[in-house]
DNA sequence: CACTTGACCTGTCCGC
DNA sequence: TGCGGACAGGTCAAGT
């Protein structure tokens, strides 16, 4: 589910709600979403306080006390959903959906000492949390191979184009994806950066010029602010740490929108499959 | 090596 | 309604 901008509005609404939260208990059900022993957690998590909450690609990062980090993939369907001491009940202003947590995709709970929560919801499970010491989150395999920061400002057209070129006799859709070449981006923010720049997402990298791939550049940058300034996309799962949905979808071009006209040109957007992914197009501005 | 496909899971939606 | 199949925002292992 949640790409740089979902994973980013996540990581602001933690870090301001959650640094010097002490945890009391730590509670999991699917071994696969949390894998570590008992004995570390009750070791290195238990009594330790959070310190800040940091982000690499799609990957948060919550520092403990214990020099110790607590690792979170959302992939598809993860949230994290802080619930404060005081609960709102159903049709209050404030009521979300955490006046129903636990529910059953939640994986695991990390409740603090002053009685509020932390839920790791999955309905999918694919996505998992695990801690390890703070120096050893360098060493694990997907942060040594994953590619640069899009936000960054040493992002540059040049290094931008040289990554991309690496993935030539692949569909640019395919590079995008690619998380080696460049952190973050997903199926959302690949078909709306796509049709900024006017480019087919099955072309074939080595045939893009330059100019082209600088417009792609320029977009990608473009549509990552803007979604992380309307709080990212909610295309079924998403919320961020306060349970509220995201709006970018609201001011998507493409994505989502087969069947509705272009907003530039008029044409009917088109739903493909390019790279094993659910593809959205404008046939007139993107021409294969 | 470069690239593509299937697997991991559950839930929902669509057509018969 | 009921049921089968396709599909869903990510990543890795296995296949060509």
């Amino acid at each position: 589910m949640p790409e740089l901008p979902e994973v980013e509005t996540v990581r602001i609404g933690l870090e301001s709600l959650i640094p010097k939260k002490k945890i009391k208990d730590v509670t999991y059900d699917w071994d696969k979403s949390f894998p570590n022993s008992k004995n570390d957690v009750d070791t290195f998590m238990v009594n330790a306080s959070v310190q800040r909450v940091r982000r690499r690609a799609k990957v948060l990062l919550i520092d403990l006390d214990t020099s110790c980090t607590l690792m979170v993939h959302l992939k598809m369907t993860g949230q994290l959903v802080f619930v404060g001491e005081q609960r709102f009940g159903a049709g209050h202003p404030n009521d979300s959906l955490v006046s129903s947590l636990p529910d059953k995709s939640t994986r695991v709970t990390i409740a603090f000492d002053d009685g509020s929560t932390l839920y790791f919801n999955d309905q999918r499970k694919f996505g998992w949390m695990k801690l390890l010491p703070t120096q050893a989150v360098a060493d694990e395999p997907f942060m040594k191979k994953v590619g640069p920061e899009p936000l960054d400002n040493a992002f540059s057209v040049a290094v931008f184009t040289d990554r991309i070129r690496r993935r030539n006799g692949t569909s640019i859709k395919a590079a995008l994806l690619d998380q080696t070449v460049l952190a973050g981006v997903g199926n959302i923010y690949a078909d709306e950066s796509l049709w900024g720049a006017k480019i087919h997402p099955a072309r074939i990298v080595g045939t893009l010029t330059n100019k082209e791939l600088s417009e792609l550049h320029r977009e990608l940058i473009y549509v990552l602010k803007l979604s992380i300034e309307k709080g990212g996309s909610t295309d079924r799962n998403y919320v961020n740490a306060e349970g509220k949905k995201g709006s970018y979808i609201d001011f998507a071009r493409v994505f989502r929108r087969e069947g509705l006209h272009c907003l530039r040109c008029g044409a009917v957007i088109e739903k493909s499959k390019v790279a094993g992914r659910g593809t959205h197009t404008c046939p007139a501005c993107q021409k294969p």
